[in-house]
DNA sequence: AGCGTCTTGTAAAGCGCTTTAGTAAAGCGC
DNA sequence: GCGCTTTACTAAAGCGCTTTACAAGACGCT
């Protein structure tokens, strides 16, 4: 129980042999004879010898860590995106290191220079807010950044999303299959992709059944718990416009349901909702909360090897970009309209 | 645009001056005049220059990084804890290095020798499951833990819990306050203190209300949703034996209403239930959810203060140990017994 | 003029590892 | 017993920073 850690030459020192030997076998590019190996394997034990990564990492010129940025950790969407992520990372035997942005731009621009520092070898970026072009110009410049969930509009990076206006379509059918024609969308800003994506899915959805002229209406906000409210709130304020809502995440669909309730607005009597995302636990709600699946862990996953795979050297331009499958999980919260 | 990245070599040029100057400099052990500074200034600005963490480190002998492991991040309780930590670390100009053990022993020890490693300066060590003395061996040689949450028996570390028996004791109190003497206790192993104290403050709420004959039964398992369904089918199995139930996590009391609704048990009807945690969104659930809420937050911030307050070099023994106060958040789980 | 004392720096020794280039000794064919 | 290959290693140059010890010049003071 020595003070000091042991270092490579007291390790070298206590086997007999150079430091350069006990680094080289340590990395597995060199075969010694038994006796040898032995030695230096005992002296490792005996010493409880562990490499000081920031030697390593110093010397070798990366980190073996991975960089992840997510708006907030304790949204229970990122949460398990995160999960999964740091799941992948670890079967790779890399780390990673976990910034949350609170969507303030000047974090994200911090954390994306932390890979220019060589902090991190590479940055799964989430973020979760419209950003005009600050962000993409920092992403670019930084490289070796696979941008989820969320479009960074002009980022020349790869990206990985889930099918979005697929998500919008299966909501918009399946509320049309119920009747519904006047569905409200409660999303974000235009902006976002993500907003945009769905919102066209569910119009397209909505024009395949009842035709052309239909326009869903939409309130815009962000996707939050908050936001959630004030729509549903607005919704009353404006006298119930529509049979249906649409609303596009775990928070936006959490914070209408609260305000209903507490208004004694009846799910689905009064207006049924279909939400997105479902990963909060919906099948235990009251009602029970039809929603759209995003694939997160799969997600998640995927950004990792997207990361890691990506040939950053020559990379194509414009970057590749995948979608994930998304599915609607049916349950209560969707029935006829009520008649009027 | 260079290819390479500066380093204060580069700079320490540019500028004309040494890199001893420059880095002193950067680190405010050293006030230049005027032109000098601007002079230094200009060229890291012209080079972009950004200082190497893994050399910074290498040199300095530490890393301005905590690690974090806890056993699943997408468990909205933990995430929710990781989300204050981070934010409490960021603040504090730290980053965090995020492990998830899920619940294995083996994770556990090889996070807990990074910091032998000098992987990181300090760790926070959230831990799920009972153990035999293996980890409280590790920690103890590792030293520079702080155990936050659950208990790890004979670590001599400083540890910060939520009154765990308060919380048994209100709950115990509000459920006799309804009339319920036969309450069913679901919750972990007796070997976690967690468990064992919840239970301890039911037992003393029932006593203190009916006499010191109450004996709660128990159904013991892991903090999960399996094993709340498990308990609610081994509940109904054994003939409903008691009036309400002491569920004492957010996983295990959505996994025991899962079952009860779907075998049409009515809660608070047939069974009332008090669950514990309170980081779901309980007040959305069909009922609404009585619980004891803990002070997720306050717990994470709380743990790092504790890391970096600790004076490491002349710990007292045993270390100290911190409760933070629960609550109860009283809803619509529970009612006076249905008359039998 | 001589002395002390700031001010403004510098040189150089690490930190602990990786890796390239190279060498001494042993083995081998003949 | 000679050259050649293989085996079994070593020396030493970094990686980019921090930090300690020290020094030259400017300045004030006696």
């Amino acid at each position: 129980m020595s003070d000091k850690t042991a270092s490579l030459k007291d390790v070298a020192g206590a086997a007999g042999v150079s430091v350069a030997t006990v680094s080289r076998l340590l990395n597995g590019s060199l075969s010694l004879p038994e006796t040898t190996r032995k030695r230096i394997e005992d002296a490792i034990r005996d010493l409880n010898y562990r490499p000081n990564p920031h030697a390593r990492r110093l010397s070798r010129g990366r980190s073996d860590t991975i960089g992840l940025v997510v708006p907030d950790i304790a949204n229970p969407f990122f949460a398990t995106f995160v999960a999964a992520v740091e799941a992948e990372a670890d079967s790779r035997d890399l780390a990673v290191s976990l910034f949350a942005t609170l969507n303030r731009t000047g974090r994200e621009v911090a954390y994306l220079e932390l890979i220019e520092r060589k902090h991190v070898d590479g940055l799964i970026f989430v973020t979760n807010h419209a950003d005009e072009g600050q962000l993409a110009t920092h992403i670019n410049q930084v490289g070796k950044v696979v941008i989820a969930d969320e479009d960074v509009p002009g980022a020349d990076v790869p990206k990985l999303f889930c099918d979005n206006e697929q998500g919008g379509y299966l909501a918009g059918r399946h509320l049309a299959a119920h009747g519904h024609r006047d569905v409200l969308f409660a999303g974000s800003q235009e902006e976002m992709i993500s907003g945009r994506r769905r919102f066209d899915g569910l119009r397209r959805a909505l024009h395949e059944h009842w035709g052309e002229d239909i326009v869903p209406a939409t309130y815009r906000g962000n996707y939050t718990v908050e936001f959630g409210r004030e729509a549903a709130r607005r919704f009353i304020a404006d006298g119930m416009p529509g049979t249906a809502i649409f609303a596009t995440s775990d928070e936006i669909t959490i914070g209408m349901i609260e305000v209903f309730r507490a208004q004694g607005i009846s799910v689905p009597g009064d207006v049924s909702i279909v939400g997105f995302d479902d990963v909060a636990p919906f099948h235990l709600f009251a009602p029970s909360v039809t929603a759209i699946r995003q694939p997160v862990r799969d997600i998640g996953r995927r950004s990792l090897a997207l990361l890691l795979e990506t040939n950053w050297q020559d990379l194509a331009s414009p970057a590749p970009q995948e979608l994930m499958p998304v599915e609607i999980v049916v349950r209560e919260s969707v029935a006829p309209p009520a008649k009027r």
